[in-house]
Order: structure tokens, then sequence, then C-alpha cells
DNA sequence: CTAGGGTTAG
């Protein structure tokens, strides 16, 4: 038996024997188990190095093997490269290797391995050439190392260049090669060049159909995805516990909920649902197909939950907006001893940003750094997120600054926080740096930054970014789009906005919502109904955000009837719960017109506890009509929920100034100072076309500062003639009282004289407020357009004003 | 050395 083993020369680099790749690597495998004498591979050494786990412990084996003279042998050898590679010291695998006189194939393709696996692929790459260099045969395996490697990095140039030197090396025959080849294509993002590798196999078994499935929709053709799994089972091949974790993320992503249904029939006859990643896949199929509560019984009821049935969960609920219970799940999970990982993370920071819970994103914060997570991008973006949903725009600012490497969502995620929290300026200017860094802006920047300028009211830069968003052909996608609508109604330019509207062939629910919402707020209730009509009349079907912009809309035209009737056909035609924004829409509608009983009695018929936003309203109404009795008792029930909002205060404060009872006035001043809670002072600015100029009230750090008082003075006399009669009640409002000598002197006014200064007669003007407009400077600017015969749009907080001719478009409702 | 497929995500 002995005389028929091969010398071990004739693997060694040295010697090419000309067998086909099989028979020699029966023959060497034949030759290392047997020419190997048994003291060496029985050697006590060689048992510690199969019991190995660990780099620690292959450090304590290593004399011992150097002092029983065993490192000379290929058998040791081998195995200490392998074990090098394995617990990810290439450099202590490479200086075994490279000594070595007589290198064998084994060695090779275990450094090969090595360098694929546990290095960078095109280390793994490389040795590949050094090795045909060195005159090695390759085989099977080395590719199917190197194609997974390629695949994973997206490298379609090498996987190509790997797919040829297999099919020289004759292996096209190979399943298991080429379903590697059919997956690096797939990785690739080239689903066709998988498919044509997949039909031309020469025999298509389980896991050769899981390839094409996973590869289908993994590049999201997801209802091709499923059209193969009855293919496979037309060829009599049962879907297995992994043709259904391909597919059923298809089916939740085509929200197909009846095809879900019946995988998961599939799965329980099979008797799979006892798989913890089966049943986690279906978890991730219902939530994608919106029903959180099946996933969640299925959820209770698993016996073992992996950490991604915990991720899907947690993000399920942050998703579907139950922040609360998104948070409860994931401390439970804590208190289970489950180790989060970064998605988990993402997701818990997803509730938090939600419902503003910055101290417990902090905590988060701190575990992702405890966990090792600082460099990991999507979570950084994620922490960027929570921040600034919780108006943490500085803290966000530098997480991003130093990151070390940033993607395009991590400047999308920078600027979408900008836009939200009013930098405008910020976000124009990563807007720049974006593109100076050759970082391509793609929709999602577009809308963000399309955002901020809706902010900023600037028909200018309306118009600037409206042409970038052209030239770069992202004007076609529909969010896109449906962004530029909302901001030329933000600018003031409603029938820019409606011309858009009516370009767009491909409308989303939130097309409509923009463009009623703006309908809305330029107190345009009519075209608003009219296009809810048109919305219904088309068979698109309203959301509840659609219902809050049309009663929003009835409530800044006075059509009080329209409104109750929108509230009721919301869930009697359209099933469609009330949030506690609807309530407090409603509570506006009848306040607003006076019907202040009403509306408190809306408040105490209310199937939930009102929040926060519903007495707002309410004060706010009572505070329009000078109602004392039902204003303290909103402020009351207010203060309660809501304790430290300055915002409430003033409006009470107001409230009181307006009935002239100054020592309640007074008393809330004293109680604000007391709790330390600031108000925000007013401001206005003038877009000028080319600069903006803001004014606080009674402001004079302004370089040109004399000559706006000094017209201001003349046009007030002006206006005086006309028949303008300063109201010294509302002048006395507390909410711009910046410096109380100069109160007369509000912001608007400023900003109105600025921009009739510095812009020709006949030019409309474009002021924007961050509060709520006062009576007395609205009364103001009705006279200032009709004696200076110029039309000024002003937008405040809620809604805008057009002033032309001693008129404005609010009819005095607002 | 001793081969191929899979689930969550900004």
């Amino acid at each position: 038996m002995s005389s028929q083993l091969l010398p071990v020369a004739s693997l060694s680099t040295t010697s090419r024997s000309s067998l086909s790749p099989s028979s020699s690597r029966i023959q060497h495998t034949l030759a290392q188990r047997t020419h190997i004498p048994a003291h060496v591979y029985k050697h006590p050494a060689a048992i510690l190095l199969e019991l190995c786990t660990s780099m620690e412990e292959l450090r304590q084996i290593i004399p011992l093997i150097i002092k029983n003279g065993l490192y000379e042998e290929h058998l040791f050898q081998t195995k200490l490269v392998s074990l090098f590679c394995k617990y990810g010291s290439l450099t202590e695998a490479t200086r075994v290797f490279e000594p070595i006189e007589n290198k064998n194939d084994a060695l090779y393709h275990t450094m090969l391995k090595g360098y694929a696996q546990n290095s960078s692929i095109f280390d793994g790459l490389s040795f590949y050439c050094r090795m045909i260099e060195d005159g090695v045969q390759p085989v099977v395996y080395n590719f199917t190392y190197l194609l997974k490697g390629c695949g994973e990095n997206c490298l379609v140039k090498n996987g190509k260049q790997v797919h040829a030197q297999l099919i020289l090396n004759g292996h096209e025959g190979d399943v298991y090669a080429m379903t590697c080849v059919v997956n690096m294509y797939a990785k690739c993002r080239l689903i066709d060049d998988a498919h044509k590798v997949f039909v031309r196999l020469p025999e298509r078994d389980l896991v050769s159909w899981n390839t094409i499935i996973a590869g289908y929709a993994q590049n999201g053709f997801a209802g091709r995805a499923i059209e193969l799994v009855s293919q496979m089972q037309d060829e009599q091949l049962k879907p297995d516990p992994i043709t259904i974790i391909s597919v059923l993320p298809a089916v939740g992503n085509l929200g197909y909920s009846t095809i879900g249904k019946s995988i998961h029939g599939y799965i329980f006859r099979s008797g799979y649902e006892c798989l913890s990643n089966v049943s986690t896949a279906l978890l991730d199929m219902y939530l994608k197909c919106g029903s959180l509560s099946t996933a969640r019984v299925i959820f209770d009821k698993m016996s073992v939950r992996n950490v991604v049935s915990w991720n899907i969960m947690i993000d399920g609920y942050a998703e579907s907006g139950d922040s609360m219970e998104s948070l409860i799940l994931f401390q439970k999970m804590l208190d289970d001893g489950i180790k989060p990982t970064g998605v988990t993370i993402m997701a818990a920071l997803h509730a938090c940003a939600d419902s503003g819970d910055l101290s417990r994103g902090q905590f988060l914060h701190r575990l992702a750094n405890e966990l090792g997570l600082q460099n990991n991008i999507p979570l950084t973006n994620s922490l960027i997120s929570m921040y600034s949903k919780c108006k943490q725009i500085e803290i966000a600012g530098k997480l991003f600054k130093n990151m070390k490497e940033k993607t395009r969502v991590s400047w999308n995620t920078m600027i979408l926080g900008y836009a939200q929290n009013g930098h405008v300026i910020e976000a124009l200017n990563h807007f720049r740096e974006m593109k100076l860094e050759n970082i391509e802006p793609d929709s999602f920047t577009m809308v963000s930054i399309i955002s901020a300028i809706s902010e900023s009211s600037i028909l200018l830069q309306a118009k600037w970014i409206h042409g970038v968003v052209t030239r770069s052909f992202l004007d076609r996608n529909v969010f896109v789009k449906t962004a530029l609508v909302d901001m030329y109604a933000k600018c003031g330019a409603i029938s820019i906005a409606r011309k858009l509207f009516d370009l767009m062939d491909e409308k989303h629910i939130t097309t409509w919502n923009a463009m009623i919402d703006g309908y809305g707020t330029h107190g345009c209730g009519k075209e608003a109904i009219e296009l809810f009509n048109k919305m219904e009349n088309e068979n698109i079907k309203p959301n509840n955000i659609t219902f809050l912009c049309i009663i929003s809309a009835c409530s800044h035209s006075g059509f009080i009837k329209e409104g109750v009737r929108y509230f009721s056909i919301m869930k009697e035609k359209y099933a469609i719960d009330p949030t506690m924004d609807h309530y407090g829409a409603m509570v506006d509608l009848l306040g607003r017109s006076g019907r202040l009983q009403e509306a408190w009695d809306f408040i105490l018929k209310m199937p939930v506890e009102p929040g926060v936003n519903v007495f707002g309203a309410m004060l706010g109404a009572c505070r329009i009509h000078k109602n004392v009795k039902f204003g303290e008792m909103a402020a009351e029930r207010l203060f309660k929920l809501n304790p430290n909002d300055g915002g409430y205060y003033v409006l009470l404060a107001n409230l009181y100034a307006s009935v002239s009872m100054w020592d309640k006035v007074n008393e809330i001043r004293t109680k604000m100072e007391r709790k330390g809670i600031v108000k925000t002072p007013g401001f206005s600015s003038v877009d000028l076309g080319n600069e903006v100029h803001s004014f606080y009230s009674g402001s004079s750090w302004h370089s040109d500062s004399k000559k706006i008082y000094d017209f201001l003075e003349t046009l007030m006399e002006k206006i005086k003639d006309a028949g303008y009669v300063a109201d010294v009640d509302l002048m006395r409002d507390v909410e711009d009282d910046v410096e109380e000598h100069m109160v007369s002197v509000h912001s608007e006014k400023l900003a109105i004289a600025y921009g009739l200064l510095n812009t020709r007669p006949g030019n409309t003007i474009h002021i924007r407020k961050n509060l709520r407009v006062c009576g007395d400077c609205h009364n103001a600017t009705k006279f200032i357009s009709l004696v200076e015969k110029r039309e000024i749009i002003v937008r405040d907080l809620h809604r805008f004003h057009h002033f032309k001719d001693g008129i404005c478009s609010c009819g005095d409702y607002w």
C-alpha cells in the first residue's frame, strides 16, 4: 500500500503534475495523511492546534511546536498559516509562509483563503496572481473565495476576471463554483448577467435557485423573485428555509399580504416556524404589509428570538410612530440580556428622534460608544438625525464634522437637520461643500435643500434651486416635484406652485396635500376645497394629513360649516381616526371664528385626553376674541401639560394686555422670570432679491439705522393722514418687546421700511416673520400698501397675508 | 486548504 504513495516532492512547487485538479486533490490529501508519520500528526501539539480557539492559545502552543522540532513539518506550517489568518493576523501568517522553501499547494491555498477572507479582497486577488506565477495549480475552491469577495465589494471587473479564470481552468461544469458566479453577478447588481449564468448551469439545484431568487429580491425585482419560487416548485424542488428568508422581504416590499399569508401557511406545514430566522423574516414581512399587530403576535410566540427579531420589532414600532412601545421593547431587550447591535441602536434612535427624547438619545449615544461603534457610518448618521430632531443642531454638526468618512446619506442627514432647525444658510453651505467634495446630490438632498429654502421664503433662491434641480435631472422625482410645489407656495408664489402642480402627471398624496395646504395658508379656502373635490373625483384617497390641511384651510378662510363637514367625513367616509393635530385644528376653526363656547364643548367631548396643541388653539382664539374666562380655563389646563413653553405664557399675557389687565400681565412676567422661561424673540426679514435683511423690534444695529427710522417716521405720518390710528393695546403686546421703550417700532415695520427704501416703486415686497403678525402692524401694513401703492406679502408663523390697495387677503381674519 | 445560497438598516 505504501509503495503507491507519491513522494512529497511531487506536490511541491518544483514539480507540476499534469493531473486534473480533482485527482491531484485526492492524491495530495492522501499523501499528506499518510506520508506524514503518525508521531507527527498524532503529536500532542497537533491535537492542541486542532482545539485552539484564540490567538492567545495559539501563541502558547507555538513554543511547544518549535521545541519538538515540528516547525518544519508541512502539516504544522499549513495549520499555523490557517490559524493566524483565522485570528486576523495576516502579518504573522505571512511570516510563517514566506520563509518556507518547498511550499506545497496546500500552503498556497491556505494563504489565499486567508488573504481573500481576512484581508482585503485585493490582497486575495494579487496573491492569486502570484500563486499562478509561482506555477501552482489553482483548485476550484480558490475561485469561490475570490468570487465571494468580488461580490461583497461590488468589484465587477475583478469578478469577471475570476469568472474567466474559472472557465480557463475547466470548472464551468462545477455547480458549486458556477453558483458562486451567479451570486457574484447578483451582488454586483448585474442581475441579468447572473440570470444568464443561472440558465446555463449544468444542473439547477436548490442552492442555485435560492441564489438567483435572493439576487432578484436584493436587486429590487421583488415580483420576479416571487415568480421564480413558483418556477422552482414546477421543477419539483421544495422551497427550504433559505428560499423563504430570501423571498419574504420581496413579498413585504410589494405589500402582498395574501402571498405573505400563504407562505406563512407553508412555513407552518413544513414545521419551519420554530426556526428563529424564518419567523424573523415573517415579522419583517408583516410589518412591511402594515400588520403590526400580527407581527407582534408572532414575536410574542417565538420561543427563540435572535437580535434581528428584536431589531425588526423595535424599528417596526418606531416606523409606525409608536415611539413609546418601540423604546419599551428596546428596554425589554436589554433586560433580557441581549446585546444590541448597531441596527438596534439606530432603530431606538429613530424612536427618540420622533418623540424628542433627548436624554434617552444621549444614553444610546454612550451605549454605541461602549459597543465600539464610533466609526459606524450609518449609526453616526442616525445620531446626527436624532440630535437634529431634538433641536441639538450644534451637537449634530460636531458629530458630522468629526466623521472620518462621510457618505451621501451623511450629507443628506446633516442638510436636513439644518433645514428642519431653520438654519438655512448652514444648509446651503453644506450643499455647496458636498458638491465640492464630489458627492452628487440625489433626490433626498434636493428635498432637504428645497425645504430649507421654503423656510426662508426667498423667491430668488427658490428659482435658483429650481434651476439646479432641473439641470441635474432630479426634477423627474415625484418627491422633488412635490417639494418644489410646497416651496413656491411657501415663498408666496402660489400661482407658480399651481402651474407646477398641473404639470405633474404622477402625483403622490403629499403632492395634493402640499397644494391644498398652500391654498390654505394663502387664505384661498375656495381653491383648497375645489382641489379636494378634484382629488375625490379622481378617486385619490385623502390621508389624515389631507384632512389636516383642508380643515386648517377652512379655518384660515372662516369656512366653519365646511370644516366641520370635513372632520366628520374623515371618520365616516374614509375611516380615518383623528389625531391630536386634527382636534387642535377643529378647536382653531371654531375658536378663531369666535365660537368659543362651541370650541370648549368640543374639547370636553373629545374621546381622548386633549393635548397641548388643543388648549393652545383655544388660548389663541381667546386672545383674538379677548375672552378672559375661557382663556384662563385653557391656560390652566395647558400649563399643567407643558409648563415650560414661553410662547403660551406670552399668549396669555397678551390676552390680559388686550383687556388692560396690567397687574395680571406683570404677574405672568414675574412668573416667567422666576421659572426662567424665555420667549422667542420676534424678528422679521425682508427679501431684496440678492440679499435678506433681518430686524428685531427696536433694533438699531443696522448700518442704515438712522435712515430707516427717519423714513419710518415720515411713513407713519403719511398713513396717519390716510386714516391709520395706532392701536395702543395691541402695541403693548409682549411678543416683541425686546426693548420696552421702542415697542412702537415692531420688527415688521422696520423690515417694510427697509424694503420700501431699497426696492423700485411698484415692486412687491416679501416679508417673513417668525411669529404671528401683530394687529397694529397688520393694520399699518394695509395703509402702507395703499399710500405707497405697493403689494406687500407677509408670511407669518401660520399663514400668508397679501396686502394690496389697503386691504389684506386674510380679510382681517387670522 | 477540503467549495455554493439567507433575514433587520441611514
